[in-house]
DNA sequence: GGGAGTTTTTCCGGAACCGGAACCATTGAC
DNA sequence: GTCAATGGTTCCGGTTCCGGAAAAACTCCC
């Protein structure tokens, strides 16, 4: 069964959720702070992490911008106090890839739990550095080189091209690329896709009029090939 | 275009739904209550349902729990009222596709609704492959390949072959062919399927005049062997 | 609260595609 | 073999869809 690691500092929430997440069978580990989380997270491959937003020595959300940047596949869940609504965004801009709001029922966050690792599941696994043509990208370091030299991507750009980079030759809609890349708590509604679209190919196509990489299937979608 | 259930007590939610639905093209049926959800969704063959939770005569959840264990692949999506906490979880473990929260924004809906649809459609994954003579096509990722060589087929092209695939060795009408897959309901006979065939075959026969694949049942309509 | 950078939306010209008609080829009944 | 009916092919106009730019909206950071 998964191995789940809690990051929270008060010590009844932290041998309450022990005891029903045991009880559900997974196997339980736990830090009482972010630095140790941290720690524990890049040393133990848990398969999901439990962050507390507000914790002592580093902030949940710092441990998520930090885990995240080093192991983006592993799902993390923050659980952040009523109101504070600015840390949930935050949060899932961070890459959490849930949040619950205390206070919470124990049912609520299982279901999560489950749901978010049957998504990780099924993500099939990145590999780490892919090139086509004169441009070389890093997954891990977010960084993408044209003929040597590093190009500047927006964070929305490089999600855009990574999606593609996981699914060459597949024709893509654009519904698919707005719910896998933008998420599912964003509806952006028309020509979203599109103008990324525009700006990837002016930083990677030869002819930015005469694509070679991502082409447009036309009342589709569009496909990336290698 | 796709047919969607509405089973909600409140005449004026039910009318607001309906004319945004409507206006997205979507053909609308409704029920005031669960009772007359259920049956008409038993009856009615929707392609998918949205459920109230709080109804008169059987709650959203009881229906979710009945259409389920009779209709397992109809998709539905449940509307709680914010604060309804438990009822999304077990909404979820009843088996429902997706949960919105009221009050929602009508586009939040809409989104969920077509991602639902979209999930619900993908082809599973014993199903995704066909292969005849040197052609290769994958349903999933839209491709087409002959002796290895990816073809570009536009949007109607595949559409036309994945309807031949599914149904081998049957004899297809014209119209039939254009009510599933043009979505038409028209009378008069026009010659738009021939011309799609014809392009199928120049793309996919070894010989265009000379059909092995896509052939022509006189009087009938097309017929596919594999 | 202001400013820079990013993301989303709007708009329009141009391209691709589709539907239908026209015309030629083939089939099958007699 | 003839002829009527059906199917194959080509072409064009209308429509839809896409690319690109630019403006508007939104964020983030100071």
């Amino acid at each position: 069964m998964a191995r789940i690691l809690i990051v929270e500092d008060e010590p009844n929430m932290v041998a309450g959720l022990r005891d029903n997440f045991e009880f559900e069978g997974y196997e339980v580990i736990t830090a009482p702070d972010g630095v140790a989380g941290l720690d524990r997270a890049l040393n133990e491959a848990p398969d999901l992490v439990i962050l507390d937003v507000m914790m002592p020595r580093m902030s949940g959300l710092d441990v998520c911008t930090q885990l995240k940047s080093k192991r983006p596949s592993v799902p993390i869940i923050m659980l952040t106090a009523r109101g504070q609504e600015v840390d949930k965004v935050v949060g899932l801009e961070l890459g959490a890839d849930d949040y619950v709001t205390k206070p919470f029922s124990i049912r609520e966050l299982l279901a999560r739990v489950k749901a978010v690792l049957r998504r990780a599941k099924t993500v099939p696994k990145e590999q780490e550095r892919y090139a086509f043509g004169d441009v070389e990208v890093n997954l891990r370091s977010c960084q993408v080189a044209r003929a040597g030299k590093q190009l500047e991507f927006s964070a929305k750009e490089f999600e855009l091209l990574k999606y593609f980079l996981c699914h060459p030759g597949e024709t893509l809609s654009r519904d698919r690329l707005l719910e896998d890349v933008w998420g599912y708590d964003r509806f952006p509604t028309t020509r979203t896709v599109d103008a990324h679209i525009v700006r990837l190919r002016q930083k990677l196509e030869p002819k930015a009029d005469e694509p070679r990489f991502i082409l447009t299937v036309h009342g589709t979608g569009y496909k990336f090939v290698g």
